[in-house]
DNA sequence: TTAAATATGTCAACATGACTGACATATTTA
DNA sequence: TAAATATGTCAGTCATGTTGACATATTTAA
């Protein structure tokens, strides 16, 4: 690829857009949509995905938190994460402070499953980030930071962060 | 923000794949998900703003080529456009060489339609690059780039890029 | 010239993952 | 003790994808 198609300034704003915009749809929609045997054989989709995701991250993480990070209202969640928990990848522990909340956790199982399913996506964007180089992807965390919404940013960051500089 | 949470040399590869997962979820559903007025107004989803989308771009797009950058069957596609060309928003036209072939343009209410819808995500995303600066936003097209799947990247970076040395 | 392949469209049934609205239970707070 | 909060559940709906079967028009190949 000649360097005209990567040099931002021989853009247009108009042609930064589209580009920017098609790139992210079609590089979103590979990098989530690979054969996913693990999850289907076990009957869970992308939702349930998500949550394992999300749990596995964040220890004891609330329900509302939850809800608020996945952005999708109870009655969706609770159908996806009951079956989690009835299936034993996820544990729900009382809260210590607040009985009233539920801190999930992944049992070992959920754990192995995660593991599992994560696998090919780690290689793929990992493989990615070697071809393009560190400083690409200093910028592709850049622009990805700029595009979330100014509400969710701060709240985003941190979390995504936590962890880095231990 | 310290620099520690931008430079990838002080990440493992897991926190690289966490962080570039993440953010790219995150990001991906703040930049497709605003409140979309317009669409829903006419009874429009994100599968007719796609469509509108890939047409605006590729004016004379034969169906068969929708599917494949779509990548969803006819069946799917036959819903959703359907109405577009019902509400007049495309038109399809008889291939001039091979006449069982359809060939989708946007009519000018279509175009206007898709002018009206682009201009919150242009405005969002041109913001972001400006923030970001052209060095990040030449990464952030590597990375992408480099995140297409191997069948799929020689075709979708020609046409992303078809235009640009013009 | 006819048979097969191709491009498109349509009917029907189903899956996934969202949504809204209403209501229930346990627990904490004012 | 009443109100607010955290969670869960029932029921119905919607958007968008899937598979399978079949129909029509047109082009290509034997």
């Amino acid at each position: 690829m000649t360097d005209i198609f990567i040099d931002a300034k021989n853009h247009t704003d108009h042609q930064k857009f589209l580009k920017g915009m098609e790139l992210l749809y079609f590089a979103y929609r590979d990098f989530i949509s690979w054969p996913d045997d693990v999850l289907h054989a076990l009957g869970f989709g992308r939702a349930h995905h998500r949550i394992l995701h999300f749990v596995g991250r964040n220890p004891g993480l609330k329900v509302a938190e939850l809800l608020k990070l996945l952005n999708i209202t109870k009655q969706s969640l609770s159908r996806v994460l009951s079956t989690l928990v009835e299936k034993g990848h996820i544990r729900q522990d009382i809260g210590a402070q607040d009985r009233r909340q539920r801190l999930l956790y992944l049992t070992d199982q959920g754990q192995k499953l995660l593991n599992k399913i994560a696998e090919h996506q780690k290689e793929h964007m990992l493989k990615a980030f070697e071809n393009a180089g560190d400083q690409s992807v200093e910028g592709f965390w850049k622009v990805l930071s700029a595009l979330l919404a100014d509400e969710n940013r701060d709240d985003i960051l941190m979390r995504i962060n936590s962890g880095i500089d231990d």
